[in-house]
RNA sequence: GGACGCGUAGCUCAAUUGGCAGAGCAUUCGACUCUUAAUCGACAGGUUGCAGGUUCGAUUCCUGCCGCGUCCA
C-alpha cells in the first residue's frame, strides 16, 4: 500500500503537480473559503438561487469518500469536522486534471475551484473547474462506515481518531425496525429482569445524544474559555506558578520526581499549585486563578490520568460558604456557555447542573445508607472510634478470623460472594473496622476522622449523581483547612460531586502559621508511619503565612472531569487528547 | 496491585467437540457523466499479539509474557 501510493505520488508529479506544495493559492476571482463557512452561508440556498448566482469558490480539504462514475465522479471533502461534496467531470476539468482525480486516494488533501450547485438529490456540491493536489495519505484510512472502533488505537493514533470523528457512545445495533424498538418499552412484570435491563439500556441510549470525538475537544476549549470569562469578569487575575517544585505540596498524593542538572537538585512535578497561589494572596493578589496541569504518580482509571488539568482559584475575604455559592454559579455559567443548557446526560442519567443539594458529610452517610444492609448510623455513632466500631459490628459482624499481618486485606476481601447483595459494602466496613482495631497500622489522633471520611467514600460517593456539595470535613484529612470555631475536629471544607465522583475541593484557608506548622508536623508523623501521601513540611509557606494571609477561600476544580460531565464522555481518556499509554513498538509503516 | 474480559487481513468483524482462516470496506485491475455506506465484475491481501505446552492436527485447550478495556484496591 505504502509503496503503491508513493508510486502514485510520482505519477501525480508527472502530471505537473507538486508532491508537497507549500500552499494553496486559488485565483482572486475564486475566494478561498472554509467548508464550515460555505455550509453556513449556502446550506439554506436553493438550487435555483445557486444557479442564478453561480457562486465561484475555492476550497481545500481531506478526501473522505470517492465515488467514481466513469468519466465523472464525486468526492467528499472534510475540513474542520464538516464535509462538502465535489463533482468532477472530465469535460469540465480537462484530461490532465481528471487523470489527477483518478490518482487520488482516501485521505489525500486537495484544493479545488469551481462553483456551487445542487445535485439531483439536492446536495450542496462544488462543480469543480480546477483541481490542485496538496498532500498524500500514504497510509490507508480506517473503514469508512465503522471508523476507528478499537479503543487502544483511538488513543494511540488520536490524529486518525480525530479526522474519522467517530462516536464515543455507539448505540447497540437494533434487531427490529427503529420504531419497533422505541415502542418496545412497555414494562411487562412477567419479563425476566435481564430483558428489562436490556430494554432500559436501549431507552437510555436513545435519549443520550451521540458524542463525537472532535466535539468533545471543541467543548473542552469552550469550558476553558468560559471559566476565564467567568473569573476575569469578577476581577480575578490569571497567574502561572511553578510546575517544578522543590517540595510537592498542596495535596495528598505521590509526586513524580525529576532532576535539575545545573543546580544538581531533585525537583517534583507539582501535585497542586495551592501553596504558591496562597503565597500570591499574601503578596496582595486578592483574587487569583490558575488553569494548568497537575501530575500525580498514581494509578490510571476512567477518572484518573497521571497528568490532568486543574483550575484553582483563591479569593481573599471569602470563606467556604461564599465559595459554595460561587461554585454553583460557575458550573451553571460554564454549562450554559458550552452547551446552552444546564441539562446534561452522563452514564445513562440526566443531570441538571442548575439544581444543587448541600449536605454535611455526617448527613450524607446516613442519607445514602441502604437500609437493606443494616441499621443506618446515627450522629452519636460518629462521636468516637469506639462508637463507630460498635455500629460497624452491629451492621457487619465479623464472621471470619482477621489477622493484621500483610496479606490480611486480600484474605478479608476475598470472602466468596454469597446471597448477600451487600457483600462489598460489608467487606469494606469490616476492612475499615480492622484498620480501627489496629491503630498502629494507621495512627492515633486522626483515626476517627479518617474513618468517617472512608465511610463517606464507601457509602455515599458513588450515589452523588446530581450536583451535590458535601461540606464539613474531618480535620485529620484536611491539613490546609481552617477549623470550625464550634467543632475543632472539623474544618470549613467542602467537595462537590457530580455523576458519582468528585469534581472540586474547597475550603476556608488555614492562615494561622503556628497551627499550620503543627498540621505539617502531624503530617510528617503520618509520613513516618509509612503514608507516602502525607503532606510534606513547607517552611517557606509557613513563613509566608507569618506575614499574614487574609481570611481566604480557595478551591480546585478538575477540568477533565467537568468536561466529562458536560460532554457525557465516560472515561477521562476521552477528554484528554493524548492520554498516557504504555509505549508500543511499531513498524516502519511499510508493508 | 487483584479479578474478569478482549487481541484474527490496513479497518470493522466471522470461523461448529480441536479438523483446509472467511466476509464487508479499503487497496489493485475492468465497466459506468447526478453518486453519496454508489453499483457491477475480477484479482490480491494472514507467522490468528508474543513464547512455550498438550495433540496426528490448535484461532479454538493449558501455562507464561505483552498490550488494551471494565470493575475492585
Amino acid at each position: 500500500m505504502y509503496a503503491l501510493r508513493q508510486e502514485k505520488l510520482k505519477q501525480i508529479e508527472a502530471l505537473g503537480q507538486s508532491a508537497y506544495p507549500n500552499t494553496f493559492t486559488p485565483p482572486e476571482d475564486h475566494p478561498l473559503r472554509t467548508i464550515p463557512e460555505i455550509r453556513a452561508e449556502y446550506d439554506a440556498k436553493t438550487g435555483e438561487e445557486l444557479e442564478a448566482a453561480r457562486v465561484p469558490v475555492a476550497v481545500a480539504g481531506r478526501i473522505m469518500a470517492i465515488r467514481q462514475q466513469g468519466k465523472a465522479g464525486f468526492a467528499t471533502l472534510q475540513q474542520e469536522g464538516q464535509r462538502l461534496q465535489i463533482y468532477v467531470r472530465k469535460d469540465a476539468v480537462g484530461d490532465a486534471a481528471f487523470e489527477l482525480y483518478r490518482l487520488l486516494d482516501l485521505g489525500d488533501h486537495i484544493g479545488v475551484t469551481g462553483y456551487l450547485f445542487r445535485t439531483r438529490t439536492n446536495e450542496l456540491t462544488i462543480h469543480v473547474e480546477t483541481l490542485t493536489f496538496l498532500a498524500k495519505a500514504l497510509l490507508a484510512l480506517p473503514e469508512k462506515y465503522h471508523g476507528l472502533a478499537d479503543v487502544e488505537l483511538r488513543y494511540r493514533q488520536r490524529y486518525v481518531d480525530l479526522f474519522m470523528n467517530g462516536v464515543l457512545n455507539p448505540s447497540e445495533p437494533e434487531s427490529g425496525s427503529p420504531e419497533g424498538a422505541v415502542l418496545n418499552e412497555s414494562p411487562d412484570p412477567g419479563v425476566e429482569s435481564k430483558e428489562l435491563e436490556a430494554g432500559s439500556r436501549k431507552l437510555e441510549a436513545g435519549n443520550a445524544p451521540e458524542i463525537h470525538v472532535r466535539d468533545v475537544f471543541v467543548k473542552r476549549a469552550a469550558v476553558l474559555r468560559a471559566m476565564r470569562k467567568f473569573f476575569d469578569a469578577r476581577g480575578y487575575i490569571e497567574v502561572e506558578t511553578p510546575m517544578m517544585q522543590p517540595i510537592a505540596g498542596g495535596a495528598m498524593a505521590r509526586p513524580f520526581t525529576t532532576h535539575h542538572n545545573a543546580l544538581d537538585i531533585d525537583l517534583f512535578l507539582r501535585i497542586a499549585p495551592e501553596l504558591y497561589l496562597k503565597r500570591l494572596v499574601v503578596g496582595g493578589f486578592d483574587r487569583v486563578y490558575e488553569i494548568n496541569r497537575n501530575f500525580r504518580n498514581e494509578g490510571i482509571s476512567t477518572q484518573h490520568n497521571p497528568e490532568f488539568t486543574m483550575l484553582e482559584f483563591y479569593q481573599a475575604y471569602a470563606n467556604y460558604h461564599d465559595l459554595m455559592n460561587l461554585t454553583e454559579e460557575l458550573i451553571q455559567f460554564v454549562a450554559m456557555e458550552v452547551n446552552g443548557t444546564t441539562i446534561t446526560h452522563f452514564n445513562g442519567t440526566e443531570i441538571d447542573l442548575g439544581q444543587w443539594e448541600r449536605l454535611t458529610m455526617r448527613e450524607a452517610i446516613p442519607r445514602f445508607w441502604d437500609d437493606r444492609a443494616g441499621p443506618k448510623p446515627s450522629p452519636a455513632d460518629f462521636s468516637s472510634v469506639a462508637a463507630l466500631r460498635a455500629w460497624i459490628s452491629r451492621v457487619a459482624p465479623e464472621n471470619r478470623k482477621t489477622d493484621p499481618r500483610p496479606g490480611f486485606v486480600s484474605e478479608l476481601l476475598g470472602v466468596p460472594e454469597g446471597e448477600n447483595p451487600h457483600h462489598d459494602l460489608h467487606a469494606s466496613l469490616r476492612f475499615l473496622d480492622l484498620q480501627l482495631s489496629h491503630p498502629e497500622l494507621s495512627s492515633g489522633d486522626g483515626t476517627l476522622g479518617r474513618a468517617i471520611y472512608s465511610l463517606f467514600e464507601i457509602v455515599a460517593e458513588k450515589n452523588l449523581i446530581q450536583p451535590t456539595i458535601i461540606y464539613e470535613f474531618p480535620l485529620a484529612v484536611s491539613p490546609l483547612s481552617k477549623q470550625k470555631p464550634d467543632e475543632p475536629d472539623w474544618v470549613e471544607r467542602f467537595e462537590f460531586y457530580i455523576g458519582g465522583f468528585e469534581l472540586g475541593n474547597a475550603f476556608s484557608e488555614l492562615n494561622d502559621p503556628e497551627e499550620q506548622r503543627r498540621r505539617f508536623e502531624a503530617q510528617l508523623a503520618e509520613r513516618e508511619r509509612g503514608d507516602e501521601e502525607a503532606h510534606q513540611m513547607d517552611s517557606d509557606y509557613v513563613r509566608a503565612l507569618g506575614y499574614g494571609l487574609p481570611p481566604t477561600g480557595g478551591e480546585g476544580i478538575g477540568i477533565d472531569r467537568l468536561t466529562m460531565i458536560l460532554t457525557g464522555a465516560r472515561s477521562i481518556r476521552d477528554v484528554i487528547l493524548f492520554p498516557l499509554l504504555k509505549p508500543q513498538m511499531i513498524g516502519d509503516g511499510n508493508q
